[in-house]
DNA sequence: ATTGTAGGCCAACGCGTGTTGACATTCCAA
DNA sequence: TTGGAATGTCAACACGCGTTGGCCTACAAT
């Protein structure tokens, strides 16, 4: 059987990610992700050129930021990136690569550098202190991210979304704005 | 030259605990372990056996969480995971692996649900929600050394300890207590 | 019907890995 | 002095990896 090239392309890159996101970098191999696209491995490398170019293209990701009233920005914030991580592997692509490999730790600081200090800018009268601001939340985020996603600590993962919203919210809200 | 048994076991430990510190389980290689110990590769398997072993003496780890006044819980908490983390490598060990590996991950979920849970039980009179705030605790603090430690966030690597102590503990205080 | 081309497969390469067994060296005890 | 553990080295193994180049195979235009 035959399929259009980008039609190819799009079934390794889904396969790609779906790898990334559960086994990080070094355990998703293009053998596996071939295997799952059910293709040669020398396909991977002709649509690809290279693993790290593949993951790359794996990796793309963008947090899409609404914008956010200032006295819900907290429980706004908690909402939309649990959506987000759910809904979009490239979070977790990230995460479980960034630990052990520098490149995927730089675009993660530019990711929450770029994206959620212009948020902390909007919200707050404090643009000295914005940056740490935004770390902050972001250690949070990520560690919520950490504990029920990738560790599953089992309180975290038995937690509903508004229970999380609701633990959560004050110490984002903290973060963003007092 | 040769050296005692145990003084080599040691130097060998030492080496494997800062390799899997700096990157994780699969790039530390018994090879490099082995060179950093300025010793070969096969005196590693005489000694430990296994890849698999040694992680497992490296990882050895324990939070010795001190007896913490209620109301001082969450800075006394924060302080001593911080120093924790500075000291021993073992945490590091952990969360480079515990993200790509579940015996890791396992061994996270035991160190932090049987550690701290001890303490929220005794600290709050809330033995329902104790193990949620446990993880809580948990996500906070693992997501702070993430980002600072780890993903390298600017802000959290400049801010000082006491400035995270300040920020933090609030919100360890919450989850712990109120 | 022929041919050109895009899509796909196969076998192999060089490399680094964990692991192993045979061999060398040092040291202590008899 | 000699023998035998204890400590250490060396070369090789089997394996899985990313990557490559040559070879099919189906389809569409001529």
């Amino acid at each position: 059987m035959k399929r259009s090239s980008v039609e190819t392309k799009a079934v390794i890159l889904a396969a790609a990610r779906e790898r990334f996101a559960a086994d990080g970098y070094d355990k998703a191999t293009i053998r596996a992700i071939a295997a799952d696209a059910r293709i040669d491995p020398a396909m991977v490398m002709r649509y690809f050129g290279t693993k790290e170019k593949l993951f790359a293209a794996a990796a793309e990701f963008d947090l899409e930021l609404p914008e956010l009233a200032p006295d819900e920005a907290g429980a706004g914030l908690v909402r939309h990136f649990l959506r987000k991580w759910e809904a979009d592997e490239g979070l977790q692509v990230l995460l479980r690569t960034g630990v052990t490999n520098e490149a995927a730790a730089e675009r993660m600081r530019t990711i929450f550098g770029g994206q959620v200090m212009p948020l902390v800018l909007g919200l707050t009268g404090d643009p000295e202190r914005a940056p740490l601001r935004a770390s902050l939340v972001a250690s949070q985020l990520l560690g919520m991210a950490l504990s029920r996603y990738i560790l599953k600590f089992p309180p975290m993962v038995a937690a509903t979304e508004e229970e999380l919203i609701t633990w959560l919210s004050p110490t984002i809200q903290r973060y963003l704005i007092e």
